[in-house]
DNA sequence: ATAAACATTAACCAAACGGTTAAACTGAAA
DNA sequence: TTTCAGTTTAACCGTTTGGTTAATGTTTAT
């Protein structure tokens, strides 16, 4: 089930807090709990990360590298094979919702980030991007913005369609539990995603192409 | 700066524990400071609420109640005024925003009952809404069915556009903070909202309106 | 072989926490 | 004037929690 291999006791003890602040929430999350969920003794927690908020810290960069990672590669891979704008925004989604999809709970994770202020977000990012390389966010941006220049897209706000396109993934991995109950009958959830990840593409292509 | 004219002491309680709950969140919040907060002694919380899962609840039916009842009423005004379709869709996002913007920090108390299982979600609709009304979610989704039946939309899937409507509308209020971190300088908060409003009802309105 | 650095543990602690209790206050009906 | 239900309080309690400590085991460089 667990694909990592947990050599190091700082590696065990991330996977378990992970595990136990995806169900919990950062606030719900015993330091002992995450201490038994990892096999070791609670001083270990706190020999390796020094408190609570180090530890989440810690977690939300673990996060954001595997995250990001490997959706940034498939992106800039397909923008140097000289992709054209539609597939790359496409492509994008698809990659997005596929890095969410390997770790869903992720999610949680990054809203209890996003609720506890405005601090600890960039830090994490600063922290996962060096200056000199970009996030997946702004080679989107970016490619909406040529796009509009070579008149393939419409004049949209670039900014904010990749607020929208964050925002479109983003509730599907948060309210996917709660979902069932507006008028959804989810037998398979695959196929669902499916749905959702051709939905989302196609609203946002249409939205965006020039007319003509 | 508080509309609300606190009579009740039980009304003093559930106002102090929004702003708790929103400013600490769901299990970050402790009795003690909602208390304090409603400026009366801790046992009254239990006395008319019973403990905190309890108190919880009652504030999410109460959240739900206050944001949808004016969208509710405006939405099936406009229904009843036979608007067509686009402007039924594009004046219904209009309304969202502006009930989310009123009490922007009920995001945060959503997104906790979100996290914490697919029960009280539910269970709160429910006690806002008796059988014979239906939601403003579902005024949206049928208002799109009939729109793609008469060709005036796209064949697009109604309800991943409902969630996609909510996602971008969500999006907003959640990382309300952090998007000034994203190439955004916002001088006016008020202008901001208002290009995300016009923004995300043109991106849906261009991806969902009928080509010809 | 030894010392220094690192890793691990059981036991401990003060503070915080959710929740209770028993007694007292209030206002209105009988 | 009594009564009774609803309201409010200070004080209290057992447990949980984040965090510490001091002692011990383990590795590594000299």
């Amino acid at each position: 089930m667990n694909r990592h291999i947990d050599t190091s006791s700082r590696d065990k003890i991330l996977r378990a807090a992970i595990k136990v602040i995806a169900r919990k929430g950062r606030h719900g999350t015993r330091m002992d709990e995450v201490a038994r969920e990892a096999g070791i003794n609670k001083a270990m927690v706190y020999y390796y990360f020094s408190n609570k908020d180090k530890l989440f810290f810690e977690i939300l960069t673990t996060i954001f590298t595997e995250m990001y990672r490997d959706s940034l590669h498939r992106i800039s891979e397909d923008i140097s094979q000289g992709k054209n704008h539609a597939e790359i925004i496409s492509n994008s989604i698809r990659y997005s919702f596929e890095s969410y999809n390997k770790n869903p709970h992720y999610t949680r994770i990054m809203v209890d980030a996003i609720s506890s202020g405005m601090d600890e977000i960039p830090k994490a990012l600063e922290a996962v991007y060096n200056s000199s390389q970009l996030s997946p966010a702004s080679y989107i941006i970016k490619t909406i913005e040529d796009g509009i220049d070579k008149k393939i897209f419409r004049d949209v706000d670039p900014v904010n369609t990749m607020i929208s396109i964050t925002g479109m993934t983003f509730i599907y991995f948060l309210s996917r539990n709660i979902i069932k109950f507006f008028g959804m009958k989810i037998e398979d959830e695959d196929e669902f995603l499916d749905n959702r990840i051709k939905s989302v593409i196609d609203l946002i292509m249409n939205g965006m192409l020039m007319r003509h």
